[in-house]
DNA sequence: TGACTGACTAGATTCGTAATCTGGTCAACA
DNA sequence: TGTTGACCAGATTACGAATCTAGTCAGTCA
C-alpha cells in the first residue's frame, strides 16, 4: 500500500503495475502484487482492465507515449529529414537501452515477458513509431526535402524496419561494425535515397 | 544404415546428419541416430568432428554454401547493383522460405534449434551473406555504379541488416505493407542512395 | 600399428504426481 | 452502487525416480 491514494484508482494501478513489471517482469508480477501495492482490492483491477495482459499493454502504451513525446520534439526540430532520422535512431537506442520494459517487450529477449504479451506489446510500439515516421515523411514531402514519389506508408514501414534493425544490432551488440559507422553509412544510403531527385 | 557406404565417412555423416536435423531438428536428433544412419560407429563421428554442435554447424555451412552459390550467379549477372540487391532479397526469401534448416538457424523461431547453436549458425550465415554483399559493392564501385565514398564494410553490414529486416518481415508476415511494395520502396530508397553522386 | 568401435558414465532431461500458486469471478458487503 | 476478498479451476512448480544421451576410451580387428 505504498502508492499514495490521492490519485484515481486506475492511475494508481498503472503506476503500481509499472513498478512491479519493471522489477519482476510480466510473469513474476501477480495481480495481487499490483492491487495491494495500489491499495485496492483485487476485484477492482477488473473494473478498470479486461485482464492482466490489458494492464501490461496499458503500461507499455504509457511508457511508449513518453518516448513518442520526446521523439516528436526532436522530429519537429531543425535539420534535414535524414538528419532527424539519424537523431531518432540515436534517441531510440538511448531510450530503449535504459527502458528495460520497452526493450524486453519489443525484442522479447529476456525472460521478462512471454510470447503472446510480448507480441501485442511489440505491435503497440511498432504502430506508434511507424506513425511517427509517417508524420515526419509527410512533413518532409510538404517541405520539399523528401521525394514526393515515395509512398509514405510503405516508406514508413521500410524505414521502421531499417531503423529497427540498426537499433537491435546496437543494443544486442551483434554488429561487426561500430554503431557510429553504421549510422553514418545508413545516413548516406537512406539520406540520398530520400532527397528529391531534382537536387 | 540406409546411406550408401561408397562415399567418405565424413561426407556420409554430414548427409545423414542433414537429413536427421531437417526432419527432427537439432535437439531431437541424437548422435546415435546420425552414426547408425551413416553406417559408422558412434566414436567415428568424433574422429571427424569436435562435437554434435560442430556437425550441425558443418551442415549449416554446407547448406549455406549452396545458397551462396546460386546467389553468386545472380550477383554476377546483369542489372544495376540495386536491382541485383532486390533480386538477392527475393532469392533469399524464396530460399529461406523453403529451407527450414537455415530459416530456423537464422531466426531461431521454431523449437528446432536451441540458443547457443542457433546463434553460432546464425553467425555463419551472417558472415557468408555479408561477404557476398561486400563483393557486390566492391564490383559496383569498380564498375562505377556504386558511390566510391561508401565504406564497403560498413555498407555491407548496413545492407545486410536492412535486407535481413525485409526478409524477416516477409517470412514472419508481420509487415503491414505488402512485400512487393516494401521491396519497391526499399529499392527506391537504397537504390538512389547507392548511385554515384555524379549521376 | 592405427583406424575404428560400442559399452560405459556422468550429467542432463523427462516423467509422474503431489503441492502450491494465481488469474479471474461473484456473492456479500458498506 | 461501487468495492471487496474468499473461492475455484486450471496452470505452474517441486522433486525424486527413471530414462536418455553426448562424449570417452579400453579393447578389437585389419
Amino acid at each position: 500500500m505504498s502508492t499514495e491514494s490521492t490519485s484515481a484508482p486506475d492511475a494508481r494501478l498503472i503506476a503500481s503495475a509499472e513498478a512491479q513489471f519493471r522489477r519482476f517482469g510480466f510473469k513474476r508480477t501477480t495481480v495481487d502484487d499490483i492491487t495491494s501495492e495500489a491499495g485496492t482490492g483485487k476485484g477492482s483491477l477488473y473494473l478498470h482492465f479486461e485482464s492482466k495482459q490489458a494492464v501490461y499493454l496499458a503500461v507499455v502504451e504509457a511508457s511508449l507515449e513518453r518516448f513518442v513525446n520526446s521523439a516528436s520534439q526532436l522530429l519537429d526540430g531543425p535539420g534535414s529529414v535524414p538528419e532527424r532520422l539519424r537523431s531518432l535512431v540515436e534517441l531510440t537506442i538511448r531510450h530503449y537501452g535504459e527502458d528495460e520494459l520497452l526493450h524486453a517487450s519489443l525484442f522479447g529477449k529476456t525472460g521478462l515477458v512471454d510470447g503472446d504479451v510480448a507480441r501485442m506489446a511489440a505491435d503497440v510500439q511498432r504502430t506508434g513509431i511507424r506513425s511517427l515516421l509517417r508524420a515526419l515523411l509527410a512533413i518532409g514531402q510538404r517541405e520539399g526535402s523528401v521525394r514526393t514519389d515515395l509512398d509514405v506508408d510503405a516508406a514508413a514501414a521500410v524505414l521502421f524496419e531499417i531503423g529497427w534493425a540498426v537499433v537491435r544490432a546496437a543494443l544486442e551488440g551483434d554488429s561487426q561494425v561500430s554503431l557510429d559507422q553504421a549510422l553514418t553509412t545508413l545516413n548516406q544510403i537512406v539520406g540520398l535515397g530520400l532527397l528529391p531527385r531534382s537536387q
